[in-house]
Order: structure tokens, then C-alpha cells, then sequence
DNA sequence: GCGACAG
DNA sequence: ATCTTGTCGC
């Protein structure tokens, strides 16, 4: 595989990713919708779960989908092997106008808090051209600032002299969510959202049940927790 | 050069 | 992410 001519187009996209500050850029109102994302995998088979709710708390709807991907995982390029199948997914949401509309986007992996600002999450922003952020359950960004125990306490995440994501604490005394931009969105606003998802759990519910529905999906086991919409062909990139 | 490295 | 035994807790 040629990592090099990833690693260009990678940097290449991570220039067109737009992060606004504080206050700017899409702001969440109770009645939007927020699509959340994971996938599991088998072999090149790739079992998505989608799921959306309102960010009053009104659960909408879990939808589960079977596409392929075809490109190995290499950290840093993970990208390039799971925004395919997202982006498959999201555009048949967005094509049908039978789904439910929704607003922003909240992957399972990291926004800019990337070695070269370019995580999955705002590999779907950009390529959706819609507000993404993402919430991941490791770093890739070492940090070496202070994460209280208490919930809810956070640490700036640093590339250079850049923040590019928080370290999150969404409950006490437990390892920390990683929090990042992924586009069209600023951080605070992603830290905001990913605080108001976190309930009894480390991780944020719409999350918790795109994980669950995605490994019913992978089990064959159709189930009235989510809506199967069938086997599609996958994007490419 | 070597190790570490989201899902 | 996946593979995989026993173990602990509700």
C-alpha cells in the first residue's frame, strides 16, 4: 500500500478542516438532532450502526446497515478504512427523506486530535461537508497536563502550541474520554455536547447503543432495537 | 534506529 | 477492532 500518498492526501484535507472558536460555528439547540456512529468488524465486513437523538434527550431511532471495507487498519490512517462505510451510511440518511434529519455528527474516534489534525471524525466532516466531533476511548496525542478524579474534569490536549482536543473524565475515577473538533465546530461546543450524552456511563448513550445495535448487527441477530436497512456498496474514497 | 500508535 | 478463560458483581 502506498502510505505516502495517504499520508499527502491526509495533510491535504487537514488544511481545508475548519475549527471555530469558542461561541462560533454550529451551536446545539434542544430540538436538534445529533447522528451518532460506530462499526464493528469481521474480516473485510463492516457492520454500522447509526443512531439519532435529540439533544433534549428524546431517543429517535437506531438504524443498522452492511457494507465492506478494504483498506487495512494503520494507526494514524484509520480514516482512510472507517469513513468509507460512514460516509455510505450518511448518505443514504441523507438521500432518503423518510429518515429523520439530523444536524451534527458524533464519531467513535478522534477529530483533529491527530498527529496531522486529521482524525476519522473530521474525515467525515469534511467529505459530508456537516459539523462532526469525535470521542475516543484512547489518545494518540500524548499529554502530560492534569486530569482530576472527579467527573467531569477535563485537560487540554496539546500539538505544539496548538489544543486540539480534552482529556474528559466523564465519570469519577475512571479512565478519561479523549474529545475533539472534527469540523464546522468548535472545541468547547464538542466538550459540551460529549458532557450532555455521558449519564451512568463512561461513554456518551447514543454511542453506548450504536455499539450494541453494531454488534447485533455483526451476530446476524435482527432485533427491534434498531431498523436493518439492508447490505449496501461502500463508498469510495 | 526503535517503540508507540484511535478503531 | 478481534480472539479468548475464568472470574467478579448485580
Amino acid at each position: 500500500m502506498e502510505i505516502d500518498k495517504y499520508l499527502d492526501l491526509q495533510q491535504t484535507w487537514a488544511n481545508e478542516i475548519i475549527i471555530f472558536p469558542k461561541n462560533k460555528g454550529f451551536q446545539f439547540q434542544p430540538t436538534m438532532n445529533i447522528l451518532s456512529l460506530d462499526v464493528q468488524y469481521s474480516d473485510e465486513m463492516a457492520y454500522v450502526a447509526a443512531d439519532i437523538q435529540s439533544f433534549d434527550g428524546q431517543f429517535i431511532q437506531t438504524f443498522g446497515m452492511i457494507t465492506h471495507t478494504n483498506f487495512e487498519y494503520i494507526p494514524s490512517l484509520f480514516c482512510f478504512r472507517e469513513a468509507p462505510p460512514l460516509l455510505t451510511f450518511i448518505q443514504y440518511l441523507q438521500k432518503n427523506k423518510d429518515f429523520p434529519p439530523f444536524d451534527v455528527i458524533l464519531v467513535d474516534g478522534h477529530g483533529i486530535a491527530h498527529h496531522r489534525k486529521f482524525g476519522v471524525a473530521s474525515c467525515v466532516g469534511l467529505l459530508a461537508n456537516m459539523p462532526t466531533l469525535g470521542c475516543a476511548k484512547d489518545t494518540l496525542v500524548k499529554y502530560n497536563t492534569t486530569l482530576n478524579i472527579a467527573k467531569n474534569s477535563t485537560a487540554d490536549i496539546f500539538l505544539g502550541d496548538e489544543m486540539v482536543g480534552y482529556a474528559f473524565r466523564s465519570q469519577e475515577n475512571i479512565k478519561p474520554l479523549y474529545v475533539s473538533a472534527g469540523h464546522l465546530i468548535s472545541q468547547e461546543e464538542s466538550l459540551e455536547i460529549v458532557k450532555n450524552l455521558c449519564k451512568m456511563y463512561r461513554n456518551p448513550e447514543p454511542l453506548r447503543r450504536a455499539d450494541a445495535v453494531a454488534r447485533l448487527l455483526q451476530k446476524g441477530e435482527r432485533t427491534k432495537e434498531y431498523i436493518f436497512l439492508g447490505e449496501m456498496e461502500c463508498v469510495k474514497i
